[in-house]
DNA sequence: ATGAGATACATAGCATACAATGTAATTGTA
DNA sequence: TACAATTACATTGTATGCTATGTATCTCAT
């Protein structure tokens, strides 16, 4: 089995993920956060407020994932849930004051994490490297809704 | 806080990775194999022997991710560990002569996952991305170590 | 030859992700 | 209005990944 892991995307996109977590994680653990809480922080950050679903579906993850990194945002406090007045399925989550008062220093652990990971890329191939990436996820996206 | 995900390349990475291990999943599953047999499959596949340490590097994993990977390989019968004669801390690790027969089937998912999500880029784009994704690794992992 | 340090692996604890399934509330239709 | 289907969320079980730490073995310098 003749198998050319520099050939492979698949590969390839997994192991710069993982690199590219631990870099973010490195950064959020001094503020207490992880990777996981960061779809959450940019969907309600500002005040928004949002359903689990919606946050699963803007995060681009399932039901039962959201489900879990919300009870431990909860949990630590970075969250907060309210009955939603319309449909007593649903709740309501918004991040805690304490959570909105890291926001700026959560962006800036991104931006410099994004930074680091493409020091070795001129814009031009930066820009082409994202625009495949959005090519990627939505040729992939539309494969598993169809 | 103004973020877009559409030009954070830790955002798409991370979405395009948790994409594409969906695709393979789902790919492999009826092989009764999963993603993460397959750094274990590519080096090993052919009667190669290696000890853990030299997997988990390969696969550039944490040791202990390598454990449980193996674990539950050998709990599957997809490898058979011997004690190493030189070294009574290791063990070889071998794929199984079933795991071996499933090879060529491993290979063909792992290329139709790869060119269906490519299916939107063209071949110079794709080379390009992989490009990409090489430096970005090479630029974190040396981050990593420094 | 021996003791210190390094090495190979195991283990524990946790986070993030999935699929499959259950429950309660809502919606739409007959 | 009542029942069927749908929806929102919870729960269970598993896989993959990490960090931190423990244990047995090996290696190297004295």
């Amino acid at each position: 089995m003749t198998f050319d892991r520099e050939n492979s995307a698949g590969y390839l996109t997994n192991w710069a993920a993982r690199l590219l977590a631990r870099a973010i994680e490195r950064r959020l653990r001094p503020l207490g956060l992880s990777s996981g809480h960061l779809p959450v922080y940019f969907a309600l950050a500002g005040g928004k407020t949002l359903t689990q679903k919606q946050l699963a579906a803007h995060a681009g993850i399932e039901q039962p994932t959201m489900a879990a990194t919300l009870a431990r945002m909860e949990r630590d406090g970075l969250i907060v849930r309210t009955p939603d007045p319309k449909d007593r399925r649903a709740s309501l989550v918004k991040l805690s004051p304490a959570a909105e008062g890291k926001a700026a220093a959560v962006l800036d652990a991104v931006h410099e994490t994004n930074a680091d990971a493409l020091a070795g890329l001129s814009e031009a191939d930066r820009e082409r490297f994202r625009a495949a990436l959005r090519t990627i996820i939505a040729t992939l996206a539309a494969k598993l809704d169809g």
